[in-house]
DNA sequence: TTATTAAGGTCAAAGAAAGTCAAAGTCAAG
DNA sequence: CTTGACTTTGACTTTCTTTGACCTTAATAA
């Protein structure tokens, strides 16, 4: 397993019973094992803001990192996803979105895998030009059906 | 014996006693002494959905292939359905079928609506010559997904 | 107040997979 | 012996992750 999914999993847990962490950047890199900045990484690919997590942090002596997660109404979030879901949209960012609208409890598991299977890379036979427009277009209107 | 189908038959036995598995594509390939690419090949030709697999895949470290087994039991129409859809499909052959499988209790409404949706004209923004290819992809992988 | 130390941030390069595509090879059918 | 379908191969591309050097900001000790 991968380090970064290890260390978003850690973090994840960590929102077992509330919806508010703090993390040290260096400790956690520390108990990781890895440089300080690969937090960063996981943080900026599996928390960002768009995805349902906001994030504030601090430098300097006690410094520190908050993600608070946000907590919406399925159909506002599903209609706040399918606003930041720009004219293109890659395959990881639909994966993302789709793990969080799932992680939110937002769509079941098997709607998830339709959205998934609709926008994947191997189902979507285009030349890759089109594809992230194409793959835009087919999640957003999937999801507008599911508000 | 051909090299891709012992890859094939090694794949398959690894599908014993589960119906999920993943594979890394480079070690695959070095276990059999051959090209990664012919992984891909050994995938493409042995392993679609027509045949009943879904596979997946993400680049990158500690990246890996993974294939799904669908359980054809469970929903011979389905695979009767996907068989019978060729390399191309038009918007109303696919609701004819998704009619059909709505009549005979094979999906439910709000899966049919998905299906609908993820394969319908004005949702499907490409060169139109390529449309009819897609949309038979897309519809083929989301069945696949619901057997 | 200033210097020092203790955080966290940024960005680009290197690394690790997988994907693509077309050329070349094989082999059976005609 | 030619043709066409299927296979094998490899060069090149794309995607995602890891790492490290260098930068910025805040608290605190002098």
């Amino acid at each position: 397993m991968r380090m970064s999914d290890m260390i978003e999993e850690f973090i994840k847990e960590l929102f077992d019973k509330t919806d508010y962490i703090e993390i040290q950047r260096n400790d956690l890199a520390e108990q990781f094992n890895c440089v300080p900045s690969q937090i960063n990484y996981v943080i900026s690919t599996r928390f960002k803001p768009a995805q349902g997590y906001y994030v504030e942090s601090k430098r300097g002596g006690g410094g520190h990192i908050t993600i608070k997660k946000m907590n919406i109404k399925k159909s506002d979030y599903i209609m706040h996803v399918i606003e930041s879901v720009d004219k293109e949209i890659t395959s990881q960012e639909v994966d993302i979105f789709i793990s969080n609208l799932l992680s939110y409890d937002v769509i079941t598991e098997e709607q998830a895998k339709l959205l998934k299977v609709a926008t994947s890379d191997n189902v979507l036979i285009v030349p890759s030009g089109y594809r992230d427009l194409l793959r835009a277009s087919i999640f957003k209107n999937m999801l507008i059906n599911l508000v």
